[in-house]
DNA sequence: TATCTCACATACCGACGGTACGTACCGGTG
DNA sequence: CACCGGTACGTACCGTCGGTATGTGAGATA
């Protein structure tokens, strides 16, 4: 049953994790008050503490909605079924100009951690980008592409690598050149890891 | 010329800085208050607000005192001038089990880069963990070890995947078993990046 | 229509970062 | 030795912000 209540209350929701996004996106969730969320959201305090237990479970909401556009776009690249290794170098090149987007690179990969705290931020990202990442790596092991060294700790190496590198190229001060290298040295990598 | 209330003062401040350290290990930026910080130097906030001109400012004193703290250890792991592939291999050991610790892992890998702003963070990194590790790749570089990708984006690639790493060894249900197969992998994506 | 419920709005509290101002003590000067 | 200037704090206070308790009115229910 789809009531005309619930419909407005699901707009309201929505409309205050959209505010969240923009706001912790732009000034970080410290730099951000929660009377400036409600008031972008045209809402009061009362609606937010109604709909999220406090400015943790907001930051989560505004954290798994970006996490959800982000899968979306990246299973859309990584769904082709062709060669492995040309899906996975699609995916590497996908994945490092989603960190270019801010909103990912401010909530998800620098803030993140450090609000949700280190171990829960790993365990939410085993249903996101991480577990992405893992499964394309896992892959590359199985087609016998590359070295078959522990799957997880490779994903986890190349994750923070591709998440260092995305950082970099977005604060260059020359970001197409930059992002080119990037991308250069990250195959460069994995060719040195691939089976001959 | 060395007073004696300089010396009162100084030894004020380092009080300060090491409640600072310790607390912010413990709790976090966000989860620790100035009020803690002064109680245990058994200062008030007066003093801190003499020697700091805030919050900010006594966590990168905090930064300052355990970077300059790992520095040091490293550089003497650094400074033998053996050959240059086992010297950095030493050095990648060496860092891996600094990151291990927990004031370097909370306060310089995560913290830092939101606290101080991922901008400020590079900056300062230039100085401490960073500037050192991308000497010894230029090393590497130089002595026609490794392939001669862009020093800056590979130092980059490096760093991050190192942090995530220890990360992932600190927060391992078996980390003498995952520190292990970080080492490994670590050492076989250099080996792949190696000149034959 | 009467009632109930829920999705908010309003008013308020305590904690915390930061500031203004007072003060005691050290170190130099006549 | 008396005096004085400045440094190194301590104390009292303010504004902001996250969070809570309670009121209320529109929409669902019978």
């Amino acid at each position: 049953m789809r009531t005309r209540r619930a419909e407005y209350s699901e707009s309201t929701r929505q409309a205050l994790v959209d505010s969240a996004v923009d706001l912790f996106t732009k000034r970080g969730y410290a730099g951000t008050s929660l009377d400036e969320v409600v008031k972008r959201a045209r809402v009061t305090k009362g609606a937010l503490y109604h709909h999220f237990s406090g400015k943790q479970a907001l930051f989560e909401a505004a954290f798994a909605q970006v996490e959800t556009q982000s899968i979306e776009s990246l299973t859309a690249v990584i769904s082709g079924d062709g060669d492995p290794w040309e899906v996975a170098v699609a995916g590497l090149r996908a994945y490092v100009r989603k960190c270019l987007d801010p909103e990912y690179q401010r909530i998800i990969v620098h803030e993140a951690p450090v609000v949700m705290g280190w171990e829960r931020w790993r365990e939410a990202e085993e249903h996101f980008s991480f577990g992405l990442l893992r499964s394309a790596v896992q892959l590359l092991v199985d087609a016998g592409e590359i070295e078959d060294l522990p799957v997880e700790v490779m994903a986890r190496l190349l994750f923070g690598a591709l998440s260092s590198g995305a950082s970099t190229i977005a604060s260059s001060s020359d970001p197409k050149r930059t992002g080119r290298d990037v991308e250069r040295a990250i195959l460069r990598v994995l060719e040195g890891l691939r089976k001959k």
